[in-house]
DNA sequence: CTGAAAGCGCTAACAG
DNA sequence: CTGTTAGCGCTTTCAG
């Protein structure tokens, strides 16, 4: 930096704030230091600039863990709209103890912490400890998919319940589906919807993953009050929880197709993998599913965050598109907003869920 | 620091060689220093620490793009060896241009290079100004993918060819194939292969994704040189390129099976997803892709990569598996090791592909 | 084995 | 609008 401020015959003072406020140096000053920086091939050093600054433009990225489309989505989303603001990601996965005599303790462990300006977690599951520790960084944060009880605390959120809906009520509307023949007895409790060739709110079922993650659990949740509002009142075995991944819709999909005559009509999965198990369980079992607009007395089927793998399922696979991308750009924006406005109130951002329809329902 | 060093009665020279060398250190007076430090809660700043020693322990990893499974193994790998060193990984996609005013340059672009101590660039197809720019950097590098044509520069490879072969012999081999009805005269050149049940060289076909990708390129020329061990001389519609995805693969698929009789009997893919559509096709097109074991008329389909889509095809499908989350764990390792010896050799590691015989083939 | 002292390269008052 | 000056919090000789 003295380089620079001799080659331009200025202060090094004069350097920095070309460098940080041109708008208070001379134009002609600022031009002349610009290309003295030019010329020398001058970098500021960011170590220095942060141990005055105490801030940086990084931001770390804590997930609970890195597989699938879905996390590279996020990424994608988060790593794009942090460029696009200047900033970088620092990510890193939970990856639980370890062991190995690696010092690893995670993103708390060391004091990379020290380095970034804020911090997204995302929380799938209850996880106090790592909520402690999110803040007990003393860093500004934002959550990403625990709706935390309402704190005051900036998060973004998926809407799951109006894809979900949206999901529920096409799949009892019976359209492209079939006509039940007759009653099933299942609980059903009158009954005050279902309509002309609809689906028995009786005959719907929920395949989720894991029962503690968040996301599963609203979608649960919205699917039973839906049947409700139909005056249904779900019986447990309307909803199953196990994994989020294909071997785990094979299995769900194994037992309800092959169990007697009481089948599911319309299935509505707690992501598509497990929708794409259930897919290859109904086809193993030998019942049908529909293409779209078809009539058949198989089962419908629509998957959860519209990945790529909807276009790898025969027929294509329905699904309800979460705007994963957009998740992870919203944390970043969110998280950059706070850095700028710590006065602010805490705002939940919450990301429209809709169900676009294919060829399984 | 101070207060620390004020707790334990010792200089702040003392704390700091509690925490770098803790060996010059009496074992008496470390203790109480880290005594003092844990009750106080003491966390060295980081910024002072990088400009003293002008390192970090922050590794940057700069990918192509970020979608897919692949790019999450990756990271995953990345992300657990660095973690388990230590060290964390500061992320970033290209992201060509940009535009919309903001000041994206990459990670070229502001200064965040200065907070790392190493890069891992990934080049999957030739981009000189993108090499020029790592090297620009004077960070130490190691190369993903890109073989550099052998020069003085660490790089973590995959092995393409030894996959790619055991594919192709294994598709040439017909175990669980068709016994072909006959010569089809399609440039076959004597043939001194094939073996009884076998298939003929000329019944195969490479579909591959981009030309310029580096390991399209490679596994197309190992397909081809596996083929010309055989006395075949593979035409140009023996090889395919496009896309690395769905769509291409049914595309391609869609070409070759519905073309004149001289009808492919064994296809590897460039990777799963190709695969998967070419699947697709050949189940739109009428022809049978052979259960494991089976004998058919049909085509035998073999993916590269052996991402989870393999168990989403039915049949499961064949696939050469690439160490994806060991490619990013090598590289990171091969990274952390050039940064503690500045001066070794230059290394090449090279990961072996295998073949995964599953239903398809 | 420990302490004193000299910066690392930058920013931010404070004057002028 | 620009320069002077005083550190930011740490590491690292150099003595002892």
């Amino acid at each position: 930096m003295e380089d620079v401020a001799r080659a331009a015959g200025v202060s090094t003072a004069t350097v920095s704030r070309v460098l940080n406020t041109p708008d208070r140096v001379a134009r002609e000053t600022a031009a002349r230091v610009q290309r003295a920086i030019e010329t020398l091939g001058y970098k500021p050093n960011v170590f220095a600039q942060g141990l005055m600054t105490r801030r940086s433009r990084l931001l770390g990225i804590l997930l609970p863990d890195i597989h699938g489309e879905f996390y590279s989505e996020l990424l994608r989303g988060a790593d794009a709209e942090a460029r696009r603001q200047g900033y970088h990601l620092l990510i890193s996965s939970e990856g639980r103890g370890l062991g190995e005599g690696g010092q690893d303790e995670g993103l708390f462990g060391g004091n990379v912490v020290g380095f970034i300006a804020g911090l997204a977690v995302m929380i799938t599951e209850p996880n106090e400890s790592l909520l402690a520790h999110a803040r007990g960084s003393g860093l500004p944060l934002v959550v990403i998919d625990e709706d935390m009880n309402g704190e005051r605390i900036d998060r973004v959120l998926v809407d799951n319940a109006s894809g979900t809906r949206e999901a529920v009520e096409h799949l009892l509307s019976g359209r492209g589906g079939a006509s039940q023949q007759g009653g099933r007895g299942a609980g059903e409790q009158g009954g005050g919807a279902g309509g002309a060739g609809g689906v028995l709110p009786g005959d719907m079922v929920f395949v989720g993953g894991p029962a503690e993650n968040f996301d599963t659990a609203e979608r649960a949740r919205v699917f039973v009050a839906t049947l409700a509002e139909r005056g249904h009142a779900a019986s447990a075995s309307q909803t199953l929880f196990g994994e989020y991944d294909v071997e785990w819709g094979r299995e769900a999909g194994g037992r309800l197709f092959r169990a007697l005559p009481p089948r599911p009509v319309g299935v509505l999965a707690g992501n598509d993998e497990i929708a794409l198990g259930l897919l290859q369980a109904a086809e193993d079992a030998g019942v049908e599913v529909p293409a779209r607009g078809e009539r058949s007395g198989g089962v419908r089927v629509v998957g959860f965050d519209d990945t790529r793998l909807t276009t790898v399922a025969r027929p294509p696979l329905s699904s309800v598109r979460v705007p994963t991308a957009d998740l992870g750009a919203a944390a970043v924006r969110t998280l950059i907003e706070r850095l700028q406005h710590p006065e602010r109130e805490p705002v939940t951002v919450t990301l429209p869920t809709r169900l676009v329809v294919r060829g399984t329902s």
